[in-house]
RNA sequence: GUGGCUGUAGCUCAAUUGGUAGAGCAUCCGGUUGUGGCCCGGAAGGUCGCGGGUUCAAACCCCGUCAGCCACCCCA
């Protein structure tokens, strides 16, 4: 037997439709902060996300799936939608068309991680991002849009934890101050590991915790300090309750200034349900125009669960099914089928030729909210019965008159 | 990638100390003349994840492998 490869899945009815309701939800949110869909391709370069994602994140160095084509260029499954949006935002010029440059992307994305409830090999991410926009407002809006997409979802159990990493330079102090500090405590295998490549990770262990305690705050330039105060104002006066937390420490490169992630207590160890932060840097490093930059990625599968027991996402017409006394009517009641969705009504049918009872209850178990029936009587006065399977009323009634009710 | 747990019908699970599988729910058909959901009856459905090994004999033991889950790691 033929079966999926570990970490990719398909995603049947009725998840299939809460993922495409998730979807239109975003959309609908990107149209009233006006940012613009980017389609974005699955392969790119394998070298795209080494100098933007980061040659030694863990991402790049070990989860991604990169491989040689045909004429032995090597090419990567796109890990993250960032890096795609730079490169598209630098190949097309965008910066010159004058308008904001704020964008959005909805598509798969593929890490060789092992998989888990709510993580998987291949999975979705819906993206925003606001380049070109140093601004704290611009930290902001893209805080405030995330929040108010999950609003706009029904989901509850979250908290957005926010924290400032600095600049170049702040960091590279701190770097200074960390590794001294770190040199006396005795941390896990996995952090001292990180002392010499990432020391701000260490921050993020949860082992160590503890230990880490008495560790002293990245201390910010006064630019720094004034961006990071300004972007915790503006969400505090525009009702945005978040956390500050000072190990918010991210995997990937480019980051600087403002990182956040809105974190649930509902998903175990998935508890990232979206994150993002600034990178002031990233755009001119790739060869781009100088666009500080903000953004942030949404998990889809883990937004799927915290709002699968919430089903009102969900609404669909009312169906009408159409059933056969006998297989004699069939070409009728296709007729009458084929009328019924050339007037947008939802209508099905099962099998003309089995007995009533059974069309009956598949009629049922389609959730039906009404059953056509058609037998000798409907078909010789051209008439239907009409069943509410709700409250099992039924009446004499014909096609005009239930198309009519319909509009 | 590391450690651990799990893998029997569509689903949830059984199967005494190893003796070649069962239940509930779901499915399908039926319960007489033109009617569903409840109830009743019947039927269908399993190479016991897959491959080796031990044994007279394995769903049960051993090894490998694949897959899922949990924690770590990482992150969405």
């Amino acid at each position: 037997m033929l079966t999926t490869v570990r970490g990719f899945k398909d995603i049947l009815y009725p998840q299939s439709e809460l993922f495409t309701a998730i979807e239109i939800a975003a959309r609908e949110i990107f149209k009233i902060y006006n940012y613009k869909e980017i389609r974005l391709p699955t392969v790119e370069y394998y070298e795209l996300f080494v100098k933007s994602t980061g040659e030694t994140t863990d991402i790049v160095e070990k989860e991604m799936y990169k491989f040689e084509d045909q004429s032995k260029r090597m090419l990567a499954l796109r890990p993250e939608g960032t890096p795609g949006i730079v490169r598209a935002y630098i190949n097309s010029n965008l910066n010159l068309k004058g308008e904001n440059s704020k964008f959005f992307y909805i598509g798969n994305m593929f890490r060789a991680e092992r998989p888990q409830a709510g993580r998987y090999r291949e999975f979705e991410q819906i993206g925003a991002e606001y380049l070109g926009n140093a601004s704290p407002y611009a930290d902001a809006e893209v805080i405030m849009m995330l929040d108010s997409f999950l609003k706009k979802l029904g989901i509850k159990s979250y908290t957005p934890e926010i924290n400032s990493i600095g600049c170049t330079e702040c960091r590279k102090k701190y770097r200074g101050v960390l590794i001294n500090h770190l040199k006396n405590i005795d941390l896990c295998d996995d952090c001292k590991n990180r002392i010499g490549r990432n020391p701000l990770r260490v921050l993020d262990c949860k082992t160590d915790r503890d230990k880490l305690k008495d560790i002293p705050h990245i201390e910010l330039c006064t630019d720094c300090r004034t961006h990071y105060e300004s972007v915790k104002n503006i969400l505090t006066t525009n009702n945005l309750k978040f956390k500050e937390n000072y190990f918010l420490v991210r995997g990937l490169d480019y980051y600087t200034r403002t990182v956040f992630e809105f974190k649930t207590d509902q998903l175990g160890s998935q508890d990232a349900v979206a994150s993002g932060g600034r990178y002031d840097t990233l755009v001119k490093s790739m060869g781009g125009p100088d666009s500080p930059s903000v953004g942030w990625a949404a998990g889809v599968e883990r937004i799927a669960m915290l709002v699968e027991k919430n089903d009102t996402l969900i609404k669909e017409k009312d169906l009408f099914f159409v059933v056969s006394m006998d297989k004699a009517y069939s070409e009728y009641c296709l007729k009458i089928l084929t009328e019924l969705r050339k007037n947008n009504i939802r209508a099905d049918f099962s099998n003309f030729s089995v007995s009533i009872k059974s069309q009956l209850r598949s009629a049922n178990s389609n959730g039906a909210k009404y059953a056509l029936i058609i037998g000798d009587d409907e078909y010789k006065t051209n008439t239907i019965t009409l069943k509410n399977l709700s409250n099992g009323e039924q009446k004499k009634t014909n096609l005009n008159e239930i198309i009519q009710i319909m509009h």
